[in-house]
DNA sequence: AAACAGGCCGAAAAGGCTTTCGTCAAGCTA
DNA sequence: TAGCTTGACGAAAGCCTTTTCGGCCTGTTT
């Protein structure tokens, strides 16, 4: 009892259908589709034209298969939910889209298990490159180096120095912050940041006080480490006003601290940024503009850096890879939040 | 000139270098591995061993080209920007992750070109199925019925009623919402919504007007409608507070709106939620973790739209995929915002 | 002892494509 | 006209795996 013919089986074309239409060898009608010299025009539009007619699409795995490259790469991100992977991976996919470049994504989620099973998964998929894309800037532990495929870290980078990772630069984060406020005219500059166990947290630090030291000055106290929180900024402002009124800029560790930072400062009857400025980083979107005023922040071009890391990677597949750690600048928006001191 | 030998151009191990290794052929090696059962016990041993120390890896390129099945889907969505996207994508990765099947990500960025060029190369690429995720829950236009996969609408239904759709309830939202006020003991509540272009805004609306009319109520005034952001929230509920001073609910179309009613009426000097409750829509951790006091909100559950689009993706490639618009339910996640009415 | 069953293994085809190389005809030179 | 080049095309191999089917060997049955 077979099935009712029905609508023939949309079994898809194939090139020998192709060639079987237009009257000639798959030999032929692969070089008429591919551009190959040797194919006279006629026979060449003939067959083109049959290819149109059965919507003729190549099977990239046959092709694959033969030419032992498969036009795929795998993005690892070790979790989707943090709000770092994403733009990385609009970048990355947005650099490989142009190139056709298919992307596998394969999320982690943190657990090294799973990575471990997806990094196996991509490879039996002959991924021609992996990038792996961390949740923070902290070295994370290699994926290896017989892997077969080149790879490059995104954001976290490995922590094997013959690796290739790519991150933002935090050090000159902090440098451009405290310069614009700085050049804001703002002296007395105090900083409340984050999580102490990231490394985010003090290269920010780090390169803070690199810019005040060039102009002779430092902080206001010390740098306030707690966490990522508008809760925390609510309340490390507070303990800063009481210890430190003479602040008139407040450069806070992300952009939710300083939207904490900026609430608490209105309510305490300061102006913002008449008095004291205030700056995060991230600029993260939905922060900024809630903000009152908008928020000035430092944009850490993460999808500068997908596409750095993609662009990376096609040099890695196509050449030898030079290892290294490259930090990708990032930028000052200036928003309401500061303004030069009249 | 040719490169220098070097180490032995690390050419994967294929199936018949295992099979060479072990002593037999490429036939009998692949019944071993794969568990067939016409294998000595001794030689399916012999086989495995030298599959490890080749650390051989199936390729499966050829397996798919032999099988006509591949194991990969495309995930196509509009905007990963947009944070609906992200939970979905994560929701359907996961339930994909478990079973074997590789996703390819495919960002359109709102265009349709884009779109049509990423359908082609995931067909040519000979992925099982698709799942298309919009960034709103208005109908977009159908992909079509002759792509011989299956496909799959999350978030966005398909304005083709004969293709199946997997969308968030979000006129039960709007219900569920109003009868948790309603359970709070509010009786006069308003609503300040986003943007009417949006299906959602009137979606919600005629839910809660639903769950209102129930209990012989209407909404205080008529819905306001304006943008999705902090800013109008603001100056909604300012409004609101002139004309209808006796409000003790305000039903917020998303979070951020919430947020924005939330800050005018704690600085108005009502208090939240003793005098007037406020609660949003989408459980957005971001706003509703920084609001003072915790905001109350309706979480869309969009992890299970994607994992349900997953399924139904599943369902469809294994037997006939039956068409329909699915609504799934939606959740009040109850904080600080909302409390009874003392 | 002859035939047979069953267990184990290998040869070969298939899947769709690209590429190399051989073939053939036409057009050219000597 | 013989011999050559050139251009256009097709046959076939190869990529890697799975599966079918036939063959061999051993042990068993009459």
């Amino acid at each position: 009892m077979t099935p009712a013919p029905g609508p023939a089986r949309s079994h898809t074309a194939t090139l020998s259908d192709v060639a079987r239409l237009a009257g000639v060898s798959v030999a032929t009608a692969s070089k008429a589709l591919n551009g190959r010299s040797q194919v006279r025009a006629e026979t060449r539009q003939r067959v083109i034209e049959a290819a149109e007619r059965l919507s003729f699409r190549p099977n990239q795995l046959a092709r694959g298969l033969l030419a032992g490259r498969t036009g795929t790469v795998g993005l690892l991100t070790s979790d989707l939910e943090g709000r770092f992977s994403i733009p990385i991976l609009m970048g990355a996919e947005d650099a490989f889209g142009a190139g056709e470049v298919a992307v596998f994504l394969c999320d982690a989620r943190g657990d090294a298990i799973r990575e471990q099973h997806h990094v196996r998964a991509l490879l039996g998929r002959r991924v021609d490159g992996l990038i792996v894309v961390g949740s923070r800037t902290d070295p994370r532990p290699s994926l290896g180096r017989g892997l077969g495929v080149p790879v490059v870290y995104a954001y976290a980078p490995s922590d094997d120095p013959e690796d290739l990772s790519i991150v933002p630069d935090n050090v000159d984060a902090g440098r451009i912050a405290v310069e614009h406020l700085l050049a804001c005219g703002r002296t007395r500059i105090a900083h409340i940041t984050g999580d102490p166990g990231y490394a985010a947290a003090h290269d920010r630090v780090t390169g803070a006080r690199a810019a005040l030291a060039d102009d002779g000055l430092s902080l206001v106290g010390e740098p306030r480490f707690g966490d990522w929180s508008e809760g925390w900024g609510r309340a490390a402002v507070t303990l800063l006003l009481d210890q430190h009124p003479e602040v008139d800029a407040v450069l806070c560790g992300n952009d939710q601290i300083a939207r904490g930072a900026v609430d608490v400062l209105r309510e305490r009857g300061l102006r913002v940024p008449e008095d004291v400025a205030v700056m995060g980083f991230d600029n993260w979107q939905v922060m900024t503009s809630g903000c009152r005023p908008l928020l000035t922040s430092v944009d850490m071009n993460l999808e500068q850096v997908g596409r750095a890391a993609a662009k990376a990677l096609f040099g890695a597949i196509a050449g030898a890879p030079r290892p290294a750690v490259e930090a990708l600048p990032c930028r000052v928006v200036i928003r309401g939040s500061t303004a030069h001191l009249s």
